[in-house]
DNA sequence: AAATTCAGGACTATTTTAGTACTATTTTAT
DNA sequence: ATAAAATAGTACTAAAATAGTCCTGAATTT
């Protein structure tokens, strides 16, 4: 499976409740409340959406963390590439130092135009999608059963 | 990031070495030296590639794997669900149960909408394309930097 | 000044992945 | 027939990545 870790996916969560909740602000203990994740784990994924600029955070009482901008425009690939980095299917499309492979290898451009490829469909998925009702007919175009042939 | 496996970086390597060299059959071991990857890895990869029919064996002397078709029918969505099962970016895409959140969740349709997408996008990818000459101008339409933003 | 809440970093435990070893089975060649 | 060559299958071990926790410090509001 070409897994997204596990942190990746509670942030999906967390922020989608927060887009769904006109709210400004939402402390991190509340979140791990409603959304049933320790808290610990809450703070540590928040801390990570504010330091990629998702997320805004204000300290004190009455403080939190809101949403940095409009749903619309928080993509699916900058909340992964927050919490895991760039987004690349193979090691070598980030560093090819130390490939022994290097001079005989002629993927490496041909991987680069997959993840290009992968990376623009995430990119073009918001967050403001992520929350709209499931379901919904027209969204759904193509079978799903098409993707465990 | 969005990780492959080791094992299906390797899977690539061996298969576009096979796809290159015309040749019918090749020993594992064979394929071990050219590549350098450790012989008992490189068998276990093969076996994963035999029972997802992406390659043949034949046992007994003189014996080896071949591909079981042209390079040109064999996706690298292929490839990628042979080491690692279904391509899907969340569990809750493969299987819903045991989801606490199942009720509330309204995002699981909206993920499958982006698995899909991804999944078209890797199926469209050929182990013919893969062999191509590396960095064949017009291969490249977008610039790789957009990739790392 | 006290209470609340985020910031940052270090640490531990768990899970996953990679790699190894061994035995059985099949086919070819002599 | 028999030996050699090669894959098939299974179980096990070790290493690495990930998830999760904890603690101390800093900022803001009342």
């Amino acid at each position: 499976m070409l897994r997204l870790s596990k942190l990746t996916d509670y942030a999906t969560v967390i922020l989608s409740h927060m887009a769904k909740n006109g709210k400004q602000v939402h402390a991190a203990i509340e979140i791990a409340s409603i959304t049933g994740i320790a808290l610990p784990t809450v703070s540590k994924i928040l801390k990570l959406l504010v330091n990629a600029n998702v997320l805004v955070s204000t300290r004190g009482s009455k403080g939190g963390y809101g949403l940095a901008r409009l749903p619309e425009k928080i993509s699916v690939a900058t909340v992964i590439s927050a919490l895991e980095g760039p987004i690349a299917l193979t090691e070598c499309s980030i560093s090819h130092q130390g490939c022994e492979q290097a001079s005989g290898c002629g993927i490496r451009s041909n991987w680069n135009l997959i993840n290009l490829t992968i990376h623009n469909a995430l990119e073009s998925v918001t967050l403001a999608d992520m929350i709209r009702p499931t379901g919904a007919p027209e969204e759904i175009r193509v079978p799903v059963a098409s993707l465990f042939r």
